[in-house]
DNA sequence: CTTTGTTTGTCTATTGAATAAACAAAGATT
DNA sequence: AATCTTTGTTTATTCAATAGACAAACAAAG
C-alpha cells in the first residue's frame, strides 16, 4: 500500500510528463530544446513527442529561425485540446468558469444567490454546467473534469463535512455531480484552490512555498510546500482564522478566543465600523475620498493581518505570503501596515527575501484554482488512454 | 535541475532502496515475503537481494518455518555493516553517540560545559568523535557520516547563521569536520534533528504529519509533514517559538512581543518561579512534594503551551504532536491542562485521532535524529558504490 | 557556386531493467 | 509413495532509454 514500486511504465510515463510539461510552459520550442533542458537523449524526446502528437495534446506549427544548422520543427502546447469547469460556491454568488488546459477563461457565469440550501445550490449548479457545455467548443477531450470550491472544511475523500456559512454539513456534492455528469469531479477548500490557482496562472507561479492568505468573511490558509499543496491528515489543514493571536481576547464565533479571523476578517472590519457602513467597498470608497476613521480602520485590520502573517513566516519560511479574498481589495491601505508589523516584530533572518503580494486573479483564484487540479489530474492520467 | 529525468537506473535504486526498506522494517522475512509485500517480481526481488547480500547491508539466517512448501531463507538487516556518529550541542553539555545502522546506541559520551566559545566546543567533539571511533567495533563500512544538532538557525547549505544561546554567528562547523574526518556530515537544527528522531526511532514511527515541539530554554519546531522533514525556503522553518499568541504581550528578548516562548518555555517557567528556585527539576521536585504553588506554576505552562498548540493543529491537521526536550520532563504536570486547553479552543474536527504524545527517546532525540539523517544518507547514497 | 561545418530529427542496434514462464528444490499432506 | 505447495533460480521476453550512425536542411566561408 504505502509502497510504491517503480517500473519502466512509470518512468515513461513521467518522462512525457516532463516533456508535456516543458512545452507546456515554455510555450513553443523544437524537439531539441526538449533533449537539452530535460538531459533526456533526442531519441527519446522524439518518440515522446511523437506519442503526444498523436494525442494531440500538441502540436507542430512552421520551422523556426536556424541557429547556423537545419531548421527546427516547433511545437506548441494544444491548449484546446479539452476544456475544464472550475465552480467557486461563496456565500452569496455561484461563479463558474469554462477554461482550457492553460486555465485561459473561454465562458463565465456568475449568479448571485441570497439562500444556500444544498438543493438551491445544487440545481443553480447543475444549470450553469450544462449551459457552459453547450457553449463550449468542441475539441478531442470535451470537458475533462469539474473542480469545485467552497467555504468549508473537505475531507480527502472529497465529502463536504462542514460549511457553516452555507449551512452544510456532510454533503456528496461529489458523487452527486460525477453521476451525473460522467466525469471526474474535485472538490477543495476555497482557500487551498485559491492557493493552487495562484500558484499555476497568477501571483505564485515562481516560487515553491508558498502561503495563500483567504481573507474574506472568515480567514483560511492554502500552503503549497514545495510546489504541492499540504492537505494534513485529513485534508483540513489552514484552519489558521483560529489560530489565537490574543489570548485574553475577544470571542470568536468557534467558540474559542482571540482567533485571528476575530480581528482581521472581513467580518472583523465591517463589525468596527459604523453601524451604518455595510459592505467592503463602500468603506474602501470612504478610505478613497480621504475618511480619516475608514483609513485608520484599514490601518488596524493591516496590523491585525500582520500578526498572522509574523506567525506564518515564523512557522513556514515561505518564499511567498499570498493575500486574496475580498480583502485584497483593500491593498492600497492594508499593504503599508502589514509591512510594518511584519518589519517590528518578525526575526531578520525569516524576513530575507520573503515576498507579499496580493491576488492576481482576484475572484476568479479559487474557480481556476480547481481547474488547475481538474487539468493537472488529466494531464497526469491521460497515459493511461494510450 | 528542477527538472528530473527518469531512467531504468532511477528505478533500480529506488527498488532496491525499498526491499532495503522492507527488511529494516520487518526484522526478518524471506524473498517470497518481499515480493508479495511490495508487488515486484520474485525474480526482481531476488536480484535485488542478492546485490544487498553481496554489499553485506542484509544478511541470511537459516530457513524459517515452512507453510506447506519448501521452507523460507529468512533475511535480516545487517545493523552492523556501519556506525553513524551523532552529536548533540547543548548551552551547557555535549552529548555524543555511536550508534548501529538502527539506532541502537553502541557508545555514549556526556560533557558537561559551562562556557561556549566555538573553538573550545569544537575542540571538545573533536575529542569525543575520536574516542567514539578507538570504541568502534569493526565493521564493513565503519563511520557512515557524522550528525550535529544545534540550538540554532541552519542554512541548506549546512551553515550556522546564528545560535544566540551558543554565542555563534555564521560558523562552518559542517566544513571543519568533513576535512578533518573525510566523512559526510550533517548539520541540522535541534528540533528538526528532533523531529526526525522520533519519526524514526521514537514516539512518531506511525505516523505521517508530525509536529514535534521542543520546548526548552526556547521553544523551537520541527515539522513532519508526509513522513520528511519540511525546510522552509532557506532551512528557517518551525522558528514558532515567535510566534505571537498574545498581541498586547510582554517583550521577548527577539525584539517582538507576545512570543510563545516569552509564557511557554523553561525561560518563562523560571522568571514567574521564586528567585530561589533555579532549576526545572527542582520545580518538579517541589510539585511532587505537594507545593501548590510549583504544581500551578505548571498548570500555567501548560496551558500556554496549549494555546500554541491549537495554533499547530489549526494549520497542518497533524497526526501528531510531539512534546520534547527539557519541559517533556514536567509531563506529569502539564499534560492535563494542555489537553484541557486543546479542549476548549480547537475546532472539534481538528482534534479528531489527533495524538498528543511526549518524547520517548528523552535527552536522546536530537542525537538520534541527527544520526537518522546520517543512515538515510547513507542508505540512499550507498548504490552508488555497487 | 562549392565546400565545410552545424543543427535537427530519425533509424538502427544495444543496454539494462522488470517480468513471465518453466523448473528445481524442499517440504507438507494424504 | 504420490501429490500438492511454497520457495527461489534459470531462461527467454518485453519494454524503455540510449549511443551512434545518418540524412536533411541550413549558414558561412572561400
Amino acid at each position: 500500500m504505502g509502497t510504491m514500486t517503480w517500473n519502466q511504465q512509470v518512468v515513461k510515463k513521467n518522462n512525457k510528463a516532463l516533456v508535456l510539461q516543458l512545452v507546456m510552459e515554455k510555450g513553443s520550442l523544437s524537439r531539441a530544446d526538449i533533449a537539452q533542458v530535460s538531459g533526456l537523449n533526442k531519441t527519446t524526446v522524439s518518440s515522446l513527442v511523437n506519442e503526444l502528437l498523436a494525442e494531440e495534446l500538441i502540436y507542430e506549427s512552421g520551422p523556426g529561425e536556424s541557429s547556423g544548422g537545419r531548421r527546427p520543427v516547433i511545437l506548441h502546447f494544444n491548449k484546446n485540446a479539452g476544456y475544464a469547469i472550475g465552480i467557486d460556491i461563496g456565500v452569496n454568488y455561484v461563479l463558474c468558469v469554462l477554461t482550457d488546459l492553460k486555465g485561459n477563461i473561454v465562458v463565465e457565469k456568475n449568479q448571485a444567490v441570497n439562500r444556500t440550501p444544498y438543493s438551491t445550490i445544487m440545481s443553480i449548479v447543475q444549470t450553469m454546467i450544462q449551459s457552459l457545455m453547450e457553449e463550449m467548443p468542441h475539441s478531442r477531450y470535451g470537458i475533462i473534469g469539474i473542480g469545485i470550491g467552497v467555504p468549508g472544511i473537505v475531507n480527502k475523500e472529497g465529502s463536504i463535512l462542514l460549511a457553516p456559512n452555507l449551512g452544510w454539513t456532510n454533503i456528496q456534492l461529489k458523487e452527486d455531480l460525477a453521476r451525473l455528469f460522467k466525469v471526474p469531479v474535485i472538490i477543495e477548500n476555497e482557500a487551498n484552490a485559491g492557493a493552487v490557482g495562484e500558484q499555476q496562472f497568477g501571483a505564485g507561479q515562481d516560487y515553491q512555498n508558498i502561503i495563500y492568505i483567504s481573507a474574506g468573511i472568515g480567514i483560511g490558509v492554502g500552503i503549497i510546500l514545495n510546489q504541492e499543496l499540504y492537505q494534513g491528515k485529513n485534508g483540513f489543514s489552514g484552519e489558521m482564522g483560529h489560530m489565537v493571536i490574543d489570548m485574553n481576547g475577544k470571542r470568536c464565533n468557534c467558540g474559542s478566543s482571540g482567533c485571528w479571523e476575530a480581528y482581521a476578517s472581513e467580518h472583523a472590519l465591517l463589525e468596527m465600523a459604523d453601524q451604518d457602513v455595510d459592505t467592503l467597498e463602500s468603506l474602501i470608497q470612504s478610505a478613497e475620498s480621504g475618511n480619516q476613521v475608514a483609513q485608520s480602520l484599514f490601518e488596524n485590520i493591516g496590523r491585525y493581518l500582520g500578526f498572522g502573517i509574523n506567525n506564518i513566516i515564523n512557522t513556514f519560511n515561505p518564499d511567498q505570503v499570498i493575500i486574496g479574498n475580498r480583502l485584497a481589495l483593500a491593498q492600497e491601505w492594508i499593504e503599508q501596515p502589514i509591512q510594518t508589523t511584519i518589519q517590528n516584530h518578525t526575526l531578520a533572518y525569516h524576513q530575507n527575501e520573503m515576498q507579499l503580494n496580493f491576488s492576481k486573479l482576484g475572484k476568479y483564484s479559487t474557480a481556476l484554482g480547481v481547474t488547475a487540479f481538474v487539468v493537472d489530474n488529466f494531464i497526469k492520467g491521460e497515459e493511461k488512454i494510450s
